[in-house]
DNA sequence: CTGTTAGCGCGTTCAG
DNA sequence: CTGAACGCGCTAACAG
């Protein structure tokens, strides 16, 4: 229509070298205007080998950490220009994997994994397998809290985070203690239950197994696990240590309409601090991590040039001490 | 490496036809699996046309009343076996326009847009135009609480919600009101002053302009429009109405600083009922929209054979009266 | 500066 | 049931 050959209107349309005569690009773009034309970015991408899009799986969108952490990465994508593609898992490995492959067959840039919790089964080794195979086709791979993968990370500090939260309530006079943790034993929460401990020993505390209840990761998964506690272990709780703010909130709900005072009867702290739930009465006590930025972070590193080692960027949580959790005395 | 021509490997990794030996499928796969093959998603499409995705564009991933919408647009479209790219314009419309030509140019199958604000300028009809190109090329364009468009949409009611909210609150006894309303007339909020509007109405109650406050859409909105209003409209006033709970909540907390106290002072009304901060004190009056359900119907409307007509689904909202506004003496 | 030619990695005719 | 040949829409090399 603007009577040149594809080629022409190809580099005019794009701007690959841009020799082309001023009149020739105007008449082209206005052809390209008048059919409403856009290139076919399948085309595109088959022919360039492009890898223009940044992939990021979380587990759940309506969790305030997950979405903290999207918001990061896609800001910083946007900004190198970059398109993010947002995917769910539902905190099922297999759900993980078949994302991963769908990625690697898109021809992503980079994979950025947040709350992966894929511990050591059959499928855990099939994600590492097909994580490997992708950065072998020139991908690259970032996990955020997760580590034990020869993957570059993001490390959010979560062992030291709950044991500089244990470490501050016992300075505030707290001896007796329970923690709302996760439905097993893998994953970066159970670091921060790792960590908690950690921060009890130093005062020659531990935590027997009844002390430690297991819920799912969300408000109902506290709820439930508050609910269901014997009185009797309440009664000898002085704070409740809830491995995230979703799960402490439940705890908190729960606690209520049992007629169990926050904090007079037991004091309660959480993980995260997550910005929306800023309002609750009472302020909830949590350790801050720096969300936008960890998902920052790890936009920069899918990025960066692959080192020969595998990089590790991590970022400093910090204790906020609130009115859940008083002073004892 | 499995002994068979291009062609016969496709076949059998793709069963198209499944005229394929079964032995000569068993020695492809295996050559797949040894050879870590993915095929290429690009030259897929480029080849069959496909049309796989559908995109999402919201304002924004951290705030609940999109997040709840993109879960309920995931897991219906996980469920019909298509992919969600999930896209966020930070409300401007620029940046939307921007998304609708990449979602066009990959040949999503529907783009689903939540909480557009384009108002009637100029980039409002490029808008416009792009999405009709869009689905002259064969895609659906759905709005999400956005009318006035040819395209299909999925309404959410809220003039008939707030209307239902201002009949609710007059019931208790309330009679004087003021509004902390969006940054201005456009999109779907405003819809939400007009319906309280129309509610007073009936009991011949006018909102005076002084009476409506103006704000960004989020905490920090809310937060700053109840922080500088005047004590003489706080005095004036027995109930707030924030358009969303997101700004309530922030406006609940300047209140608080204040000294003025929530509901003995004033009282207080969100909407949105948004999930995450059903915990506050006093527990926030609010008007409820089946978030999820909505994301749902309007993947529905992407994926459904186009009539003659554009379709419009609805959905109820259901006021939620709860201790932030107490029945009047 | 431009047009011609040659693929990118696939899926799909069309003959066997 | 299979292989050879073609073309999707595009960009990059290679001559002009």
């Amino acid at each position: 229509m603007a009577g040149v050959s594809q080629a022409t209107a190809s580099r005019a349309l794009n701007g690959s070298d841009r020799k082309v005569k001023q009149e020739n690009v105007a008449r082209v773009l206005e052809a390209a205007q008048q059919l409403n034309y856009v290139p076919n970015a399948s085309a595109q991408s088959t022919r360039r080998g492009d890898r223009s899009t940044i992939a990021l799986i979380i587990s759940e969108v309506t969790d305030p950490y997950f979405s903290w952490i999207a918001e990061g990465v896609i800001e910083r994508a946007e900004f190198e220009g970059m398109h993010v593609t947002v995917s769910v898992t539902k905190r099922e490995a297999s759900r993980e994997l078949e994302l991963i492959r769908l990625f690697r067959s898109q021809r992503s840039r980079a994979i950025i994994i947040a709350g992966s919790r894929r511990g050591s089964g059959e499928v855990a080794s099939e994600i590492r397998a097909e994580l490997e195979a992708y950065e072998a086709d020139g991908g690259r791979a970032v996990d955020i809290s997760e580590s034990g993968m020869p993957f570059d990370a993001v490390e959010l500090g979560n062992r030291s985070g709950a044991r500089a939260l244990a470490q501050s309530l016992l300075g505030l006079g707290y001896l007796r203690f329970a923690v709302i943790a996760g439905p097993d034993e893998r994953g970066a929460a159970e670091d921060r239950v790792i960590g908690f401990r950690e921060g009890l020993a130093g005062a020659d505390i531990e935590l027997a197994p009844s002390q430690i209840l297991r819920g799912a990761f969300s408000w109902e998964g506290g709820h439930t696990v508050a609910s269901e506690m014997s009185t009797s272990v309440i009664e000898q709780t002085e704070l409740l240590f809830a491995v995230n703010d979703m799960m402490a909130l439940g705890a908190l709900a729960a606690l209520r309409s049992r007629g169990v005072a926050v904090p007079a009867d037991v004091a309660l702290a959480g993980y995260d601090d997550v910005a929306p739930l800023r309002d609750t009465v009472p302020a909830l006590t949590s350790v801050r991590i720096p969300l936008k930025q960890v998902g920052a972070q790890a936009v920069e590193l899918g990025l960066s040039e692959r080192g020969a080692r595998t990089a590790i960027r991590s970022v400093e949580p910090s204790v906020q001490l609130r009115a859940s959790t008083p002073a004892r005395r």
